[in-house]
DNA sequence: TGAGTTACATACCAAAAGGTTAGTGAATTC
DNA sequence: GAATTCACTAACCTTTTGGTATGTAACTCA
C-alpha cells in the first residue's frame, strides 16, 4: 500500500487511457488491425476483405489510424494508384495485448 | 500453418469481440470499473470521484453495466436511498486484461 | 474516343452518444 | 411546514459517428 503501487488500476491516466479508446474503439479499427497483423495490404483488398464497410469509413479509419501512429501508408507512384497498408513496429508490440482483449468478451458472452 | 491456429487474430468472432467493446467503450466505462476494482461504492460517491460525468450518463453507464454482468448493484431500503455499486466475479476475473488494455495508449503517446 | 481501374474527396443525411436542466418521492432535520 | 438528502426519471438539445451517393485525376487498353 504505498504511493507508487502500479498495480492501482485508478491511477491510469486519463490521457492514456484516451488514447487507448481512441486505437481500439471505432467500428472497424481492431478489424482493420487484425487484418493487417497477418501482412500488408491494398486499400481495395481491405475493402473486399470487410465489405459491411463503406468507403469513406475505412478511407477514415485508415488515416486516423496512420495519424495514431498504428498503420503506415505506402503510395507507389503508379496509374492507376497503389496504395499499401501495414503495422507500425509500435503497433506489433501490442497485437499481444489486442488479441487478449477477445477474452472479455468470451467471459461475458456465456451467463 | 494449421486450420486451428490461434494466433490468429482475425479469427476473434464478431460477437465476441462486439461484447468487449461494449464493455469497454463508452466514454467513462473503464474509469468506473477502475474505481470499482478498490472498492465498493455509492452512486454519489462515483459522481464525486468522477466530477467530469453528467449525471444521467453516469447513471446510463452503471445500468448497463449491471445489464452487462460487469457490475452489480446492491439498494437498501432507507430514506434518503442508499445505493451501492460494485464489480461482479467475471469483472474480477478480467481485471488484468483491462489493466493490460488501459496501457496501450501510453506506447503511442511517446512518439 | 471512350470505358475501365484505383484511391481517394465532398456534400449530405441518419442514428447514436453525450450532456443540460428540471422534477420526484419519502423520511429526517430545522 | 419548509428545507435537505439521495438516487434516480424525463424532456430536450448538441456533438460525434457512421453511412450513401456522386465526382475526380490520370493513365491503360480496346
Amino acid at each position: 500500500m504505498n504511493a507508487n503501487n502500479t498495480e492501482n488500476l485508478s491511477e491510469i491516466s486519463q490521457p492514456v487511457l484516451k488514447r487507448t479508446l481512441d486505437i481500439i474503439c471505432g467500428k472497424w479499427r481492431l478489424y482493420i488491425i487484425f487484418q493487417l497483423s497477418k501482412q500488408d495490404y491494398r486499400y481495395g483488398e481491405l475493402r473486399r476483405m470487410i465489405p459491411e464497410v463503406s468507403e469513406k469509413v475505412l478511407i477514415q479509419e485508415l488515416k486516423t489510424l496512420v495519424s495514431l501512429g498504428v498503420l503506415q501508408k505506402r503510395s507507389y507512384n503508379e496509374v492507376p494508384p497503389r496504395v499499401e497498408y501495414g503495422l507500425t513496429p509500435k503497433a506489433r508490440e501490442i497485437l499481444p495485448v489486442l488479441k487478449e482483449i477477445a477474452t472479455i468478451g468470451k467471459t461475458f458472452l456465456d451467463v
